[in-house]
DNA sequence: CGCTCATATGTTGTCGACAATCGACCGGCT
DNA sequence: AGCCGGTCGATTGTCGACAACATATGAGCG
């Protein structure tokens, strides 16, 4: 008994978000969803006035997403989206192997009875409709049984690393059309297993089956990556054309 | 040739750090030092006074030492200094070892000439005048070799997880007296053996003696950790008798 | 006497404005 | 013609003030 899931019901408590992250979250999906292109200058001024909010919050969304590897922050020059080269892959699943293996060692030892439900749950639920799921659902729910694969390994400062990545990952995953019908099968699979070994407090086991899922989901990226043309940043002369948000 | 380097003479370049920077570095300065400590309440007013700045560089730096995980930013309700508890050490530590192990296989890959001169130079250093220095110093100089290892791994998301970690495990080298002659022996040869490992492009050798330095941290600070008196959070009642810097 | 609700206080979140700084453009000199 | 220095516009870094929020305090009621 945690004592921090009551009334049984689960209600949702109502998350007071900051304005920063809102601002945060508005310009994050703007990059991941590809309508802030790399390459692109962005400005606090623009951004504040597009979001009908002051500067503050934007420059507060600007150093968090900074952190987080979306864009680049220099002195007085403002913030540039960062583009996704293969070395960007390359670095991004190196880093993450590294960090889900620890994550699902910790997970099998330290996870409770609640974690070990909402990942059968989240494995579970790409199995349901999968059929009907699009890129962007598909994405997001390959996000969130990870997420829950970190939250299981009660381990705060491994978790803040993953929410560096997490985005980059998730631009990935929209990106490069990964939602087919063989992907879908694979991750349910896998997550299951996973979810599973990690029930079973099996750490090797489940260190096994997160580097092959980990290697499976790079290689298909690179796969992904060659026939997509155009994806550095842009030349500079023509950075402007889209609107803002 | 990378043409960063001229003229021969290293004059170094003055780093127009911004006022946010500094500020952070202050604080910081304060925490791991122990002047703040764990359990206090910082208000950002108090250290805009105490710094002669505004509130805005010190609201920039809590959000940098909250990304560190030396205070804790609650909403509304302000930073507070973190503890350091055993299970602080062994999650830094294990968090550690999965990136570090990352970090020297990457360098021993993609280190330059100049970045194994630096880790030699590094190494040699602790030797130089091992016996002179003081506890922070050869903290110091322990945490500027790793710092090298890690930039040899040209990773830079792995190295910005290491720059989380990093002022928690000076942290812990300042409060646990780890500076006597025996550790900077340990510390010197063992340095020496990683810089030569990762020369030598032995991916596999240096993970080994990385995992055993590591290994061996870890044992030495946990067992100084018992006989430390009250390193907790202080019961609150006497927690403003200390100035602010 | 204990509990609930309204008030009060202090702190943070957000805002608009000023000033410092950077890059670009232009004129003058060698 | 090429290079150097000065000036200008644009953008960010910093500041002080206001408003929103969370907690603490005290009155009223059962």
């Amino acid at each position: 008994m945690t004592g921090a899931e009551w009334p049984p019901t689960p209600i949702a408590a109502v998350q007071q978000v900051s304005l920063s992250e809102e601002v945060t979250a508005r310009i994050r999906e703007g990059i991941v969803t590809g309508l802030l292109r790399p390459g692109q200058h962005l400005r606090e001024a623009d951004l504040a006035d597009a979001l009908q909010v002051s500067r503050s919050p934007v420059r507060d969304a600007f150093a968090r997403l900074n952190h987080e590897g979306l864009v680049t922050l220099r002195r007085h020059r403002g913030a540039v989206v960062v583009g996704m080269s293969a070395e960007d892959i390359e670095d991004l699943y190196s880093l993450r192997r590294s960090l889900e293996t620890l994550a699902v060692r910790l997970a099998a030892s330290r996870a409770t009875a609640e974690d070990l439900g909402a990942l059968r749950a989240a494995a579970a639920h790409v199995q349901t409709d999968s059929e009907m799921m699009r890129e962007r659902q598909f994405a997001e729910a390959d996000i969130r049984f990870h997420d829950l694969l970190y939250r299981a390994a009660h381990h705060d400062r491994l978790y803040a690393c993953w929410s560096m990545v997490r985005p980059n990952i998730f631009r990935f995953l929209l990106t490069r059309n990964i939602a087919n019908a063989d992907y879908k099968a694979i991750f349910k699979d896998e997550h299951s297993a996973l979810a599973q070994a990690v029930a079973d407090s099996h750490p090797d086991a489940a260190i096994h089956l997160i580097d092959d899922h980990l290697q499976g989901s790079y290689v298909r990226l690179v796969r992904h990556y060659a026939p997509q043309p155009e994806d550095g940043r842009a030349p500079g002369a023509q950075e402007r054309q889209t609107p803002l948000l």
